[in-house]
DNA sequence: TCGAACTCTGACCGATCGGTCAGTACGATG
DNA sequence: CATCGTACTGACCGATCGGTCAGAGTTCGA
């Protein structure tokens, strides 16, 4: 593995574990057992080291999208497997996720941070139904939301470790009924 | 409102909006109109500023748990009167709980961020039936992490504004599904 | 063998950080 | 009037930040 590959996932690392912010490139410099200068030769600027960092998981998640019927009968028969799509990913980069889910609001005006916030929108929008109501948009929410708060926390987790496709299992069965269940049948519950 | 109230108000806004680590106490201060010396003099340390910010939202989630019966056969019945408490002290600290969600990470030393997770764990032990499933206890990961995120990242979306009444009987009703539901229903929908 | 390109480094820079401290303004109290 | 506690400020401190730069070591093709 080169340099530039060991800089870059010790620095997917540590945004993850302590923030973009929260990070110094000495510190990654350190992980690495290099120096702050061998950093900067290799990225531009911290930003930037962020922004490759960041871009496998952009790219997955690209053309995820990218695979999707805008429109049409299509679309509801691809909601399953956008779920699972969206999920494989999530976890095949879950340092990645942690990052964007923790750190979008401080980096609103980074623009990786900014097109992965465009991501999102477009899957969002692809697992609602056509004329959404403010109870599935919200359910949908929850779920991409959840689902992407706990893979990114799993990372630093001493829980009890469920195996991965069990998890994957879970993850997608609850994606996919905030997706498309009746939530009216619940209000008898209450 | 005294100016110590006034520093706590902005310094809450300010963490939940750039983080904690992206927020200076100089930028605070002129948020307020005061000097950098002028928080220090209400606030003997940036950490006790975040600290004395959380506190009201900590008081609140606390009491919540503390109302609880922690085991028998009133758990049960206790579970739709503690979601709907739960979302309720969530939408009415929604600047902590977007601080909380996005920088515990971050700030997993700092004591205030390790007593807001023994209260999530609490609550998240409550809601869960005796001797949980990975599947149940999951969910209710996903529920409590996506309806956090919602309202913390809320604060300054500029989506279209649900009408808050319809927000929280949309959280409850889905966090009571996602923990009370029998999910295995939903496998035939796969 | 020469030099160009690549990799890497330590010294250094200005800016900003959290925090300290001496001192000032002022209202209340005796 | 003198004094004391409260509120507040500007000057200052050491540390660390992201980033620059000149140069050293190495590799490799001409």
């Amino acid at each position: 593995m080169t340099t530039r590959d060991t800089i870059l996932q010790a620095a997917l690392e540590r945004f993850a574990r302590t923030g973009y912010l929260g990070s110094s490139i000495q510190q990654i410099a350190d992980d690495v057992g290099t120096s702050k200068s061998s950093v900067l030769y290799h990225f531009e600027s911290k930003e930037a080291l962020l922004e490759a960092a960041m871009q496998p998981a952009i790219d997955a998640m690209s053309a995820l999208v990218a695979a999707l019927p805008h429109a049409g009968p299509d679309k509801l028969e691809a909601v399953p497997a956008l779920a699972t799509g969206f999920v494989d990913v999530l976890m095949a980069h879950s340092a990645a996720v942690s990052v964007f889910v923790t750190q979008r609001g401080a980096l609103r005006d980074v623009p990786v941070i900014g097109r992965a916030n465009a991501l999102v929108d477009a899957i969002a929008s692809t697992l609602v139904q056509e004329a959404p109501s403010a109870r599935v948009l919200t359910r949908v929410s929850i779920g991409l939301a959840g689902v992407a708060f706990i893979l990114g926390d799993a990372l630093d987790d001493d829980r009890e470790h469920v195996h991965p496709a069990e998890m994957r299992e879970i993850f997608i069965d609850t994606l996919l009924e905030l997706c498309l269940a009746q939530p009216e049948s619940l209000e008898s519950a209450r």
